[in-house]
DNA sequence: TCTACTTATCCGCATATGCGGATAAAAGCA
DNA sequence: TGCTTTTATCCGCATATGCGGATAAGTAGA
C-alpha cells in the first residue's frame, strides 16, 4: 500500500502527468524535456529523480546523456494505472500542446544532439 | 489535468485509501471510521474534508451522523481509477483487516447508534 | 433553553515538497 | 589532463500537508 501510495504521489503534479504523457511515445532524454516543458533543468531532473524513486520511470545512461523512459507496471494496479493514463493523457490541451512541442523539436534537433536508438511512437 | 492531480493527491496517503476501501461497501459514518482505522476523530474528519475537496467522496447529514461516500466518477479517468481500485484494494492485507474490524463491528453495534438506511454490500 | 452527542475546524508544530539558481559530478573528446 | 556538455544534487526559501488535542458548530431530545 505504501508503495502504491509513492505512485498516486508521483502522479500528483501536473508536470509530472506532462513527463508521462511524453514517455508514453517512447524514452527521452533531459534536455528535450525540459525544452518541450520550457522548464530548468533543475526542475525536470528533480521531478524525474521523484518519479524514479517512485519506481515510476527509469533512467538510462548513454554517454552524458540520461533516458528516462515509463517502468513496466510490477504490480496489477501500477500496470492498470499506466493504461488508463495511455487513453486519458492524450485528450487533455496540455498533453496535445507538449506533443506538437516535440513533434518540432524531433524535426529540427541537431542530428549530433541526443538520439534514441529505440523506435519512436508515431507523434 | 489540474483535477485530476488533485485526486491522485488524494489517493496518495495510506489512510485515505484505506477509507476508500471501506466506502467500497457502502457509506459510512464518521465514527464507524475511527473505530475500525483507530485513529482520532480530527484525523479523520481531516481526511474526509481532503476527500470531498477533491471530489473523491460526498457526504449527508443525516441527524448527528454525517455519513460518506464515494462520489461517482464525474470523469472517465476517475471512474476508471474507482474501478481498479475496487479490484486491488480488497486484495492488500490491510484493507482485509480493516473489513475484518468493520464486520465485527457492525455485528455488535447498539442499534440505537448511527445505522444506514442503504443496503450494505457484503463483507 | 440546556444538555449530550457527533462532526468540523482551529491551533501549534513537524515534515514533505515545490521552486530555480548555483555548484558538483559524470562522460566524452582533444 | 583540461575543456565542454549534460545531468544530479545542493541550497535557501516558501508553501502544502500531516498530526492530534482543544474548541467550535450543528443536531436532537429533555
Amino acid at each position: 500500500m505504501e508503495s502504491t501510495t509513492r505512485i498516486f504521489k508521483a502522479l500528483s503534479e501536473p508536470i509530472r502527468l506532462r513527463i508521462v504523457n511524453l514517455l508514453l511515445r517512447g524514452e527521452r532524454c533531459v534536455c528535450d524535456l525540459m525544452e518541450v516543458l520550457t522548464m530548468p533543468q533543475s526542475t525536470i531532473s528533480r521531478h524525474l529523480a521523484y518519479m524514479k524513486n517512485a519506481g515510476l520511470v527509469k533512467g538510462r545512461r548513454r554517454g552524458v546523456w540520461m533516458y528516462y523512459r515509463l517502468a513496466v507496471g510490477n504490480s496489477g494496479l501500477h500496470e492498470k494505472l499506466l493504461t488508463i493514463l495511455a487513453s486519458w493523457l492524450p485528450q487533455t490541451v496540455e498533453a496535445k500542446s507538449d506533443l506538437k512541442r516535440l513533434a518540432s523539436l524531433l524535426r529540427h534537433k541537431d542530428s549530433s544532439s541526443c538520439q534514441t536508438n529505440y523506435p519512436e511512437k508515431e507523434l
